[in-house]
DNA sequence: AGCACGCCGACT
DNA sequence: GTCGGCGTGCTC
């Protein structure tokens, strides 16, 4: 009697499908290896989460094939999948896909492998502490000693010597016979920074990212597992790193947006970190100039322990900041202001570098018809065609639709065109015409796609054959150079006022992450930022370098309007081809979920039904729910809105503690 | 989620 | 007449 393989799969559907095993297969198929199986009339890989003797089910099929020759989840990584599946409200199939992911298999082809040189830790690279990084480390240590959970949130400004305690404490780790998993932002996983962090621990260390091949990724993934590596440097991902052993986890820059998934499940690698650790016995160290407005919450509710790095290791100052008053400014001064061009030319006159920054969501130029107002809009999504000068089109953002730039209004025929609001493109025209002899570039997601060009642009800027960078969000991160000594924020608006509750707490981070790419060095630096609403609190706070007081009056702003981390959230969109379905089915889940809410008498708060922002993307019409309250008790009002029937038609998304509730 | 089956409108 | 749109239901 061959025995039967409970077998969980990687679809929307919370329940196993039981697979007999053949003969031949019996020894290789244990829990927790993958399988392959047939699956309808595809075949696809599961997790074995059982092995059973009978079935009730008939006409069960055969498994296929097994992928691993050894368990790919041990009992920590399945309880985290467990774990996953229920805060993120996905099935247990689709939380295992993403703890290990389906590319994560023997490649067909093998590789010779090539003796491994091991250079183990080199610990003469290693510089004194100073008092405050020694006390930090030794709290640490002292954790990691007791094979005990703890969370630590150090917040200090880049140069403070954060860095440094985290490595100390992965070679406290690795010490104990323990491994490591260190995440960063994926924009932080510059070949600069692999390689000062493989100078240190040699070949003790794996690198994960996207854009590893899938043969790395498996070699990468099977180290880890059997112990050849012992720390993991990488993305959001990285922190299902199979170790078996594991100490600690590091989350720098704990406050990024990309510690956030957006497809199915949903997961911030915080909250999966701080379970991992858990349920590990590791530490967590998250560590940030800004942290986020719930982590040092939650810090300051002793939920994490806080240490703060006041000074930089080198006691250099902070740069100041000037912030410009743009309603006082004509019209003709709009994009660059005096105070922000006469800084600009005091430092190209002392041949020094400097950064203009501009965030470009909301911000693009758009084409619109003088005679009759028209804007040119796309076709498939609610948003403003973007006028792309290079290439002479309209661009959408959301769906890539592109078109060339029409002589005439196709409303009224008029000829009368114009192009409104600045982007980088109108910023670099408009400093090339105020300062002929400066070597200008320009980096953004257009430039930057183009096959080297991001390294050859930062390669330039690195080597001083370029005197003004300009660009989108990539300069603000990485982009530290000891000539740069000005930093300018054409317009710190475009961020302040999107309505949502996160933008004052982004714009702070922001600011003061951009602020920082000046006066790295003994050459000191300034930083001008033009904004319409000179007053606001975000502003002046990252005038005044001042985190803790944005932080008071944030988190005033938040307990006052019931936001995180006063509630839980999740925001429910429905995205449709028909505008009519979509509400409808908007309605009845509102409906529901009001019903619920009344007989249960739960603490939830229902707000929508309302169209999302941009109502329509890539021809879909879209609608949300937001849902307010404590994070269990929106699991269950969420149970109860899966067994509603809707028009056809209709996809649901679930957003578990949204980043943005755009 | 995928994928097939099945039912209605607009083409050569 | 049939091609293909998408609504429905099932997958061990």
């Amino acid at each position: 009697m061959s025995k039967i393989a409970v077998v969980v799969l990687p679809i929307p559907l919370n329940k196993p499908f039981h697979y007999s095993i053949p003969e031949s297969l019996q020894s290789a198929v244990s829990k927790g290896t993958r399988v392959l199986v047939p699956f309808g009339n595809r075949k696809i890989s599961g997790y074995v989460a059982d092995i059973i003797e009978t079935t009730y089910i008939a006409n069960i099929k055969e498994v296929y094939s097994v992928i691993d020759d050894a368990p790919a989840v041990d009992k920590n990584l399945f309880e985290l999948a467990k774990w996953l599946s229920t805060k993120y409200v996905c099935s247990l199939g689709e939380a295992l896909s993403a703890v290990v992911p389906s590319v994560l298999k023997p490649p067909k082809r093998i590789f010779n492998n090539k003796p491994e040189h091991r250079f183990g830790i080199n610990k003469s690279i290693r510089p004194t502490l100073t008092q405050t990084q020694q006390t930090i480390t030794d709290a640490i240590t002292h954790e990691l000693k007791n094979h005990k959970y703890e969370a630590f949130l150090l917040r200090g400004v880049t140069g403070s010597g954060k860095t440094e305690i985290y490595l100390c404490a992965i070679e406290e780790a690795l010490a104990l016979g323990k491994s490591a998993i260190f995440l960063l932002p994926e924009i932080s996983l510059t070949p600069q920074f692999i390689s000062i962090i493989k100078s240190r621990f040699g070949d003790n260390i794996g690198v994960w990212h996207s854009k590893l091949s899938v043969g790395e990724k498996y070699r990468t993934w099977l180290s880890a597992k059997k112990g050849e590596i012992k720390i993991m440097v990488g993305a959001r991902s990285s922190v299902f790193t199979p170790f078996e052993k594991l100490g600690i986890i590091v989350i720098d820059e704990e406050h990024e947006q990309s510690y956030k998934q957006d497809k199915k499940p949903t997961y911030h690698v915080r909250e999966v970190a701080l379970e991992r650790a858990k349920l590990s016995n590791a530490v967590v160290i998250m560590g940030s100039a800004t942290p986020s407005l719930e982590s040092y919450w939650r810090a300051q509710n002793g939920e994490f322990r806080l240490f703060e790095l006041h000074e930089r290791i080198d006691n250099k100052q902070l740069p100041p900041i000037t912030i410009v008053d743009l309603n006082c400014l004509s019209a003709k001064h709009k994009i660059i202001s005096e105070p922000f061009k006469n800084a600009l030319i005091k430092t190209l006159a002392r041949r020094e570098q400097a950064v203009i920054f501009l965030n470009r969501r909301g911000f693009s130029p758009w084409l619109m018809c003088q005679a009759c107002q028209k804007v040119w809009q796309c076709h498939n999504c609610s948003v403003s065609l973007v006028y792309h000068k290079d290439s002479q089109e309209l661009v959408c953002h959301y769906c890539g639709h592109r078109q060339p730039i029409p002589d005439k209004c196709p409303n009224c025929s008029s000829d009368h065109l114009s192009i409104f609001g600045i982007g980088t493109q109108k910023v670099e025209e408009e400093l090339k015409k105020n300062f002929p002899q400066a070597r200008i570039a320009r980096l953004d997601r257009d430039t930057a796609s183009k096959k080297d060009a991001y390294k050859n642009i930062y390669e330039n800027f690195k080597n001083e054959d370029c005197d003004i960078l300009i660009g989108t969000q990539i300069v603000a991160k990485g982009f530290d150079f000891p000539r740069v000594t000005f930093v300018g924020v054409v317009d710190a608006d475009t961020c302040l006022y999107l309505p949502d509750f996160r933008s004052a707490e982004r714009t702070f981070a922001l600011m003061t992450q951009v602020s920082g790419r000046a006066g790295r060095s003994s050459l000191g630096g300034e930083v001008v930022i033009q904004t319409k609403h000179p007053q606001h609190y975000a502003l002046v706070a990252a005038k005044q370098h001042d985190y803790k007081s944005f932080y008071e009056q944030e988190i005033n702003f938040r307990k006052e309007l019931n936001y995180p981390p006063f509630c839980g959230l999740v925001n429910i969109l429905l995205r449709g081809k028909k505008a009519e379905n979509v509400s409808k089915a908007t309605d009845t889940i509102t409906q529901e979920l009001l019903k619920w809410k009344k007989e249960n008498n739960a603490a939830i708060e229902v707000l929508g039904s309302t169209p999302a922002a941009i109502e329509k993307i890539k021809g879909m019409f879209r609608w949300q729910i937001l849902l307010k309250g404590k994070a269990d008790i929106l699991i269950n009002a969420l149970m109860q809105m899966k067994n509603c029937s809707l028009p056809s038609g209709v996809i649901i998304t679930l957003d578990i503690d949204p980043q943005d509730v755009l």
